[in-house]
DNA sequence: GTCTATACAAAGATAGAC
DNA sequence: GTCTATCTTTGTATAGAC
């Protein structure tokens, strides 16, 4: 699915994808603030300082989450169809691992830490389904926006409902 | 421009507005995250404790200053033309206070601390100018995935270009 | 590379005196 | 309502044994 090159775990040891690995399943059971260096420690069965010995920091282990974020995004949007199913895929990634989605999606991105070009071939399918620029990146900021909006329980009635969903496809379709 | 009963400084003591005010700052400044209780009372001119007796906790302000930017928001949106003039408001409004805006739309929204109807009369733009409320869902939340992407630096090209709001706009239009 | 032991600096928060 | 003193959690780090 996605390109051997693009893998931000291509180059990691077995015992840093195990950490990785389990640094996920904290994250999705309880979200970012809620992983610490000491439960991650835990959950692999080391002491928190030999996490050091693989890692420079946690920020370090977020960065390689992240990568894997956009590399499992970039391979659920493909093959691109039409506007409608790309928005429905990328909802489902949303709302199947919201922490996930919120850590690769929210605030700042650390692109030096991120294999080169892996940001962009998990963009590439809005471009590839509108066929512009411009179009592209409105279509991708308002469904980060809907999907964002959404995890975090924003709507008013609570979740977005599917036909603001279709709304939003019928504008760009 | 704002109905006083939507107020969150209401029936706040002056002291309390002090506090806030002295937050604010401190936000703009810094982020939400580097907003100390310490440092927040040395800017009022008190010792950190003391501010527990005007604020439950930290997220007692936090709530008080997202009441602030929604209201502020709500009436920065008005009074509502076209659909171009309402996004381009909307971008302002991010553009000039970051931190604010981040604070008061990133992450779950804690309702009950907000003045009752202060959320719907933040948002009731939206629906104005699209006189839909799937329509205005949509358009809010493509709205925001566009400020919130651009503010946090996450466009490709380092900030977002005029001409994709545009494209925006036109959808909507 | 892992361990134990230890340390330090934020940072939120509380207890109790005044 | 303000203070001083104190507690806890957490990220981070080091030293030194195995």
């Amino acid at each position: 699915m996605i390109p051997d090159e693009l893998d931000p775990l291509r180059s990691a040891t077995p015992r840093a994808r195990q950490i990785v690995d389990a640094a996920r399943g904290l994250l999705e059971r309880e979200g970012w603030d809620r992983v610490t260096m000491r439960d991650l420690a835990d959950e692999v069965g080391i002491r928190a300082p030999s996490l050091y010995k693989h890692f420079a920091n946690k920020d370090a282990v977020k960065a390689v989450l992240v990568g894997v974020a956009l590399a499992e995004s970039g391979a659920a949007l493909r093959p691109v169809t039409d506007v409608a199913s790309l928005l429905a895929a990328y909802r489902a990634i949303a709302r199947a691992h919201p922490d996930l989605y919120r850590l690769a999606t929210v605030g700042p991105l650390d692109r030096d830490a991120l294999p080169a070009g892996l940001e962009e071939w998990s963009g590439a399918p809005f471009f590839e389904v509108t066929g512009d620029p411009h179009a592209a990146q409105a279509l991708w900021a308002a469904a980060h926006g809907m999907a964002i909006l959404e995890i975090d329980g924003r709507f008013p009635t609570g979740t977005a409902p599917d036909e603001t969903w279709a709304e939003l496809a019928s504008k760009f379709a």
